[in-house]
DNA sequence: GAACGTGCTGCTCATATGAGCTACGTCGAC
DNA sequence: GTCGACGTAGCTCATATGAGCAGCACGTTC
C-alpha cells in the first residue's frame, strides 16, 4: 500500500522508517518512540514497505561469484558445495584458469589436516593445481593414470606430486597410462605395488577432484583418444558422461563397460565412497554430462560458469 | 567478513541464508534447522552479510517523489512533511505544475473534515489549487489580496472562490489588491466588513498553502511589482524572503517594513499560529530565501523539486 | 434508522531475537 | 611443556517481535 496507493506524506513516513530501521538498524520500538507511534503501526509501514517494493533487499557480490546461481544449483542438486562463477565463455582456456583458481580455492576453504586428497586427472584439474595454495600436510591420492597430452599440461602423476610437495604431505602417485590395449595389462598393472599402494588409499581419501566430460568428439579428452571402436561401444552402452574416467548413462547410472576393464582408474563405487567429490565442467555442451554427474549421487560439489550452471538450471 | 576474508563456500553459505532470511522471511531458527546450525552461527552470518555489502538495502521510489531527498529535508530542517519531487528544473511554468500537482495531493491527503484551508497568494498555489480534488467540505480562507498578473493566472480571489466551491466548504474570501498606495488606504479596506470577517477567521485556519519570493528581480512577484523605492527600502530593511507578503531577514526574523503597512495580507504572526503552514517554492535561486523560511519557523511543510531541495541541505 | 461489512487501530501472549557471558580450542611465546 | 592471549561456539535472559483478536469509526444496504 504505501506506493500504490497511499499519499505522498505516508510515502515520505515510511521511506524515513525504513531508513531508520534497516539502515540505521534502530528497533522498531525506537523508531515508534521516536516518530509518535506505536510499536504495530511502524511495523506494518515496514511490511507494507516491503510489498510495496519501497524497501529492496538485493544479495550479490562483488566479485566473480555469483552466489545467485551458486545458491540456486546447491540446493537444486543437493550439493553440499557450489561455485559458480561469473566468467565470460570465450575459450576453453580461460574458463579453465579461473574455474580452478576459484575450485582451489573452495578446495582450500574446505581440507583441513585431516583430510586425504584424491585428485583424478582432467585439464580442469590439472588447472586447479597449479591455483592450489599449500595445503596443511594433506596427503595426496592419484585417482587414474595418466593421459599423455600434446599440449604439454601436468599428467595426473605430475600433478599429485606436486600438490603434495607443497603441501609437505605423503603422495600415493603411480607412473601408469589411464588406458591400456587389454585387461591383462590393466589387471598385471593395478596389482603393481604403486598402483596397489595408493588404490590401497582410496577408503582414507576424504575429498577429491574431477573433471567431467560428454561422450562426444571434442568434449572428453578420453574419447577423443579412444579408438572408433570403444567410441561406438560406449555410445552403444548408453554412456553419456564420463568423470574422470567413471561412465555414466544420461540419467546418471553407472554404466559397465569393456573398456574400464583396460582402465587405470578409480571406480563409480569408490567414487561414491569418498565423502567429498568436487567436478570442475566448463562449456554448455557438455551440459547432459553434468547432469547426469549431479543426478548420479556421486559428486557434491561443483565449481563451474554461469552459462552452464544456467543450462543445469533450466531442464 | 563475509566477503573479504572468507572462502567462497561461506560467501556462498552465507548469500544462500541471506536469501532464505530477508527474501523469504524464514525466521532464523527455521534457517537454522535447515542448514544444520544453531541460531547464533546464523545470526553471525546474517550480520557478516549486511557489514560486508553482501546484503545491500535499498530504498527508493519508482516515481517522481524523492523519498531520500524528502526525508533529509523533513529532519534537517524539523518539518511535519517535506515532498520533493524529482523533476528536471528546466522552466518555471512545468515545475510550478508538477509540484502543484504533489502539493495538491499532499494537502489532500493531510485535509480532514474539520480542517479550514488557508490561501495565500502565490503562482504555484493557484497551480496547486487547480490540482486539488475536492476536499470534505473544507471551509477555505483567503490570507493575502491579490495582485493581478498579465498572464491570467487565477488572483488570490478566485482560487479560494474555487476551491470552496468544488469542497462545498464555506469560502471567506475578498476583493482587494495585495498592495495600495499609502497605510490609510490599506486599514480602511482591511476594516471592510468582507475582509475583516475573512481575516477574523485566521484563528481557526488549521493548514495553508503560501508560495516563497527572493527579494531579487524575477523571484518575487512581489519584488517585480513594487516601487524602485520599496524594493530600495527592504534590501536596506534585510529583506531575503517574501512568504506570500510576509518578509524575512536571511536568519529567517520576520522584518517589519513600510511596505507591510500597505499591504492586505496576513503577518509573522498570524501566520506562525497557524498550525500547519505549507510553502511551495522552486528554482534553486531562491535557495536562500527558502532556507531564511525554513529557519523561520512559520512554516511546517515544504513541496519542492531536486535540485533546489539539495541546495537547501547543501547549505 | 438499524444491521451489517470493512478497514484501521492497538491490545495480549507466545515466540524470536540480540547482548553479553562463559567455556573451550588454538596458537604463539617463553 | 606451560601459560596466556585470542577468537569462536553456544549458553542465559531481558527485550523485541509477529500473529491473532477485540474495539471502534465509517460507509452501505435494506
Amino acid at each position: 500500500m504505501a506506493v500504490e496507493g497511499a499519499g505522498l506524506a505516508e510515502v515520505v513516513l515510511t521511506a524515513s522508517i525504513a531508513r531508520r530501521y534497516y539502515l540505521d538498524g534502530r528497533s522498531k520500538v525506537e523508531i515508534a518512540e521516536e516518530f509518535g507511534l506505536n510499536r504495530f503501526k511502524v511495523a506494518r509501514l515496514l511490511e507494507a514497505a516491503r510489498e510495496s517494493g519501497l524497501v529492496r533487499i538485493e544479495i550479490r557480490h562483488p566479485g566473480e561469484l555469483d552466489v545467485e546461481l551458486s545458491g540456486r544449483l546447491q540446493e537444486r542438486f543437493a550439493l553440499q558445495h557450489a561455485v559458480v562463477i561469473d566468467t565470460p565463455d570465450d575459450n576453453a582456456e580461460s574458463l579453465r584458469g579461473h574455474l580452478g583458481r576459484a575450485a582451489a580455492q573452495l578446495l582450500a576453504e574446505l581440507i583441513t589436516p585431516q583430510d586425504v586428497l584424491g585428485m583424478a586427472w582432467a585439464r580442469a584439474v590439472s588447472a586447479m593445481a597449479q591455483a592450489l595454495p599449500p595445503l596443511p600436510g594433506t596427503p595426496v591420492v592419484q585417482l587414474s593414470g595418466a593421459l599423455s597430452l600434446p599440449d604439454g599440461m601436468d599428467a595426473s602423476v605430475d600433478v599429485v606430486r606436486e600438490v603434495a610437495a607443497r603441501s609437505g604431505g605423503q603422495a600415493h602417485y603411480f607412473y601408469a597410462p589411464l588406458t591400456v590395449p587389454d585387461a591383462t595389462t590393466a589387471r598385471v598393472l593395478r596389482q603393481q605395488p604403486e598402483v596397489a599402494r595408493a588404490f590401497g588409499q582410496l577408503p582414507h581419501v576424504t575429498k577429491a577432484v574431477a573433471g567431467v566430460g560428454l561422450w562426444e568428439p571434442g568434449q572428453s579428452v578420453l574419447y577423443d583418444v579412444s579408438t572408433a571402436e570403444d567410441r561406438e561401444a560406449l555410445r552403444q552402452a548408453g554412456v553419456c558422461a564420463d568423470v574422470s574416467g567413471v561412465f555414466l548413462s544420461a540419467d546418471g547410472t553407472p554404466v559397465h563397460t569393456e573398456l574400464a576393464e583396460r582402465m587405470i582408474v578409480i571406480n563409480a563405487e569408490e567414487m561414491r565412497s569418498i565423502p567429498e567429490v568436487i567436478v570442475i565442467p566448463y562449456g554448455t555442451a557438455k551440459a547432459p554430462a553434468v547432469l547426469a554427474t549431479l543426478r548420479s549421487g556421486l559428486v557434491d560439489g561443483i565449481v563451474t560458469h554461469t552459462a552452464l550452471a544456467r543450462a543445469l538450471l533450466e531442464k
